[in-house]
DNA sequence: AGCTTTTTTAAACAAGTGTTTAAAACAGTT
DNA sequence: AACTGTTTTAAACACTTGTTTAAAAAAGCT
């Protein structure tokens, strides 16, 4: 009954590095036993199959992308203060896993890839009261009157694809991985600056 | 000696479509070749392998992706409309191209998918006297002082990633496609207005 | 017409795929 | 010790993969 937990969280693992750096039709079955130093079957009897072992990587995966930005939403704040954490932990977030973006809109895209209501994020952002909050924000003219929907692509936009596109950037300016790196902690300050100064424009008169 | 260029031209489009849409480790010859309404050995007859094929879709794929970002460096504007149209045809692009930045990111990330100089695109950008052309700007006070790297990721994130996180967003806010795609042609103006309000800041005095 | 070259097809190849089976190794209990 | 259930392994299953072969069909040419 009790099965061993070391086993079945080393398969795990190796099947979330490998399923996130390849994806679920870049990689087999084979390489995620190999990658966690254990035999095929055994990555079937505890997770019955590769399906099934990706589901769980990617939902977990899917957890971790929202949860920082709820805890933030809900935070006790002002807005604009609010805001301003919620892009710079994003952007650390996405600095510190670099991959995530990437590996769940590239496998959301796919067909067959069911994720549906499940998870019911819009509700759970709701319940933040973050849409009313902005919404008073913009009533008293301290914000910008944008959709808030407008808003978290801004935001999102800005502190994933940096991360998203390293290859793709890399290739454009010709340098290597830790300059890249190096430029996008910089990069940092500039999106918390356009993006804050945008949604909060401070009248200069 | 001449080629039936209809066949070839009609797996290379077939081609196109089902890499473009799956990724390279996400179809097979097979289905390209039905993709195509022909045999499998006919696609190698033309292509010699799926991975030349492959080669020649990706790389026709970033030199679109190019083409409109250079011809608008070269053409004779002041920076600042070059910019602002430059940012609206690149969002124009991917409007109309949705799934090019996530097949080339998602392929460029594979190993294996060697691209390197081969396309020289630092060089190409320099060639048409951008890089100057802003540092005078900026120089002038008339444009705020932000490296180029920083400029085009700016511009880059908020053009691609709207369009890349498609399945993403929607799944966040629960909305329809066709929705989804009208708020995106709304987003564009924030964009423009965004970043060019912050590149090129005029002081409200 | 006949002959040559190009295009297309069906079939086969070895290797790799996800998954299952059945037996072995292990651990725990009495 | 023998019997328990759990964990691990090697081997096999049927099927798909990329690629090649060899023959058929079509097209060109004199």
């Amino acid at each position: 009954m009790c099965k061993n937990k070391s086993t079945e969280e080393t398969i795990r693992d190796a099947a979330r590095r490998v399923f996130i750096a390849k994806g679920f039709a870049g990689c087999s079955s084979r390489e995620i036993a190999k990658e966690a130093g254990m035999n095929v079957a055994l990555v079937n009897y505890y997770f019955r199959s590769k399906n099934q072992l990706f589901q769980l990587i990617f939902h977990a995966a899917m957890e971790d992308f929202f949860v920082s930005m709820l805890e933030v939403f809900a935070a006790p704040m002002d807005l604009e203060e609010k805001l301003k954490i919620f892009i710079s932990n994003e952007y650390d977030f996405f600095a510190k896993h670099p991959e995530i973006p990437r590996f769940i809109i590239g496998e959301l895209t796919r067909e067959g890839c069911e994720f549906d209501e499940k998870a019911a994020i819009k509700e759970r952002i709701e319940q933040t009261g973050i849409f009313q909050e902005a919404l008073q924000a913009q009533e008293a003219g301290r914000m910008r009157k944008i959709d808030f929907f407008h808003i978290m692509i801004l935001i999102m936009s800005n502190c994933q694809y940096p991360f998203m596109a390293r290859p793709l950037i890399q290739q454009i300016h010709e340098i290597p991985t830790e300059a890249y790196q190096e430029k996008l902690a910089l990069h940092k300050e500039l999106v918390i600056d356009m993006v804050m100064s945008y949604l909060f424009p401070k009248n200069k008169n």
